[in-house]
DNA sequence: CTCAATTACGCGCTGCGTAAGGATA
DNA sequence: TATCCTTACGCAGCGCGTAATTGAG
């Protein structure tokens, strides 16, 4: 259970190929399968199958462990670090696309009024990693942006210890094609658009949707990007409806119909991550999103 | 980062000496030193401060991380090697000493005529490690037992991933000895018994209780094992106050004399830990358990 | 037959133990 | 001075790469 032969055994699995995790990780084909077969002798059992490589059932059962295990690892590591190193006036902060709204916007501004030596580095990233980033000492902080019920929690990956703080929520409109029939209703229910064709995006997952509301939802066209002008665009040309927080609808909806979202009650809601901070101009702007 | 040189790091810290380590480790001092140099060298920063051997800050964060990431990858380990094992009729459950109320009693004997080929190991630990027995896959249930307030669930450490599943709450009696001034009422409040002498012990440890209710609560007498008639004994004797769940006094209350509590409400709660268990003896007794 | 994983084998590096050295109470 | 940690040094075993071999599609 060496997290080195962890590393290869999780590598190998993701690319089904013990040549593509040899590329990868900078080993010869050789060096790969001796280790995977050093963890498979250690446990006595077989992890993979090969030709095809596909995880066994113990081996399924060892990467949903492998995959936080190595993140608390490099998360023990970080978090050791940190007390060791001096206060920056430099904070990077890793946001989900939609996480930086409004409210977050004029928060940082007024606490880089407020500290005019305060360096940010904002960088976008999904919220599956983002997590990943704040343990891990890539990001002092972390903004987390989700669809949710109101004052409920976001769901987000378990990544060890962590604060998390609530920063905003604001409501959701569905957007919608001009042309579309429910187009121009002030308010819409969700449950009457469950059989409607939705986009499958980054910025509102169905499977969230799916889970809050229940099932439905059929997809009419999936994207994996996260730009919020190709999805408002996409939406235009009728490719399917999405939601999205009203602040990122161009005022008097531009290209799209916005619409609303009388019941169930749902937000965009932000939340604030960072591990324990040194006092100083982290905990400062932490204490200046948090609001 | 090695988990090796990890749990190298928590013996030396746990013994304060290098040489202590490497007598339990089975190494030499010198091996010790090496693997401790190496953890520095490896994090660019020191650990451990010499003569007298005791942590630095940054040892510190690294101890706070290093058990759980320990335990983490033992419960792993254990997790996929369950996987592999067959079914046994054999179940080794670990619990409380006051886990093992009449309740429970009772339905562990009601699977076992239900189950005639069930063979059962019980042991008793304590409560910090019964959480750590079972992920590590020592034990395939866990019977936990500790003070609460009603439905609320226990504190118990985190260790991994784990079902917990509520199994008995009890209502708690107040020992005193005889000729205690108080003896003889029909409740009493615990608010009116937080400047009297206590007994601190496992069964009843009055940093739960200071948790629960409030600050107060002097120790009169420290009791480090977990041996209920012992407790009792001391309880008769003067030595100080102790909250025992109603099943563990006798009946009548031998030497010692039970009030109930009537405020605040606590309760003796008992629940069942297991890791996920392959269907089979395990699943059976674990659902006779939780009832 | 081809491609990809396994096995054989040799070498270099890591990490241990022995033993000498150094620091601190 | 005694104790305990550190450093020097040599050896053994581990793990990698090269290259030959096996085996599945």
């Amino acid at each position: 259970m060496d997290p080195h032969l962890l590393t290869t055994f999780v590598t190998v699995a993701r690319h089904g190929s013990f040549s593509a995790a040899a590329a990868e990780l900078g080993y010869t084909q050789s060096a790969i399968s001796q280790q995977i077969a050093a963890l498979e002798a250690d446990l006595g059992l077989a992890l993979l199958r090969r030709r095809p490589v596909e995880p066994t059932p113990a081996g399924r059962r060892l990467l949903e462990h492998a995959g936080p295990l190595l993140l608390r690892l490099r998360a023990a590591r970080a978090d050791v670090l940190r007390t060791a190193a001096e206060p920056s006036h430099l904070l990077r902060v890793a946001a989900t696309p939609l996480a930086v709204n409004p409210v977050v916007a004029a928060r940082l501004a007024a606490a880089r009024a407020a500290q005019p030596r305060l360096e940010v580095r904002l960088r976008t990233c999904r919220a599956e990693r983002l997590a990943a980033l704040v343990a891990e000492g890539r990001a002092e902080l972390g903004l987390a942006g989700g669809i949710a019920a109101p004052s409920d929690p976001l769901r987000l990956p378990e990544s060890g210890p962590m604060s998390t703080a609530g920063v905003s929520e604001e409501d959701l409109v569905v957007v919608l094609e001009p042309g579309h029939p429910l187009a121009g209703r002030a308010r819409l229910r969700l449950a009457d658009l469950i059989d409607a064709r939705w986009l499958d995006t980054p910025l509102c997952p169905l499977t969230r949707l799916r889970d809050l509301v229940g099932d439905g939802f059929p997809v009419g066209l999936e994207y994996e990007g996260d730009d919020v002008h190709t999805v408002l665009t996409l939406a235009a040309a009728g490719h399917g409806l999405t939601l999205l927080p009203a602040s990122a609808v161009p005022a008097g909806g531009g290209p799209v119909c916005a619409v609303p979202v009388a019941a169930p009650r749902l937000v965009h809601r932000v939340e604030l991550l960072h591990a324990a901070l040194p006092p100083g101009p982290a905990t400062a702007l932490a204490a200046a999103l948090a609001g």
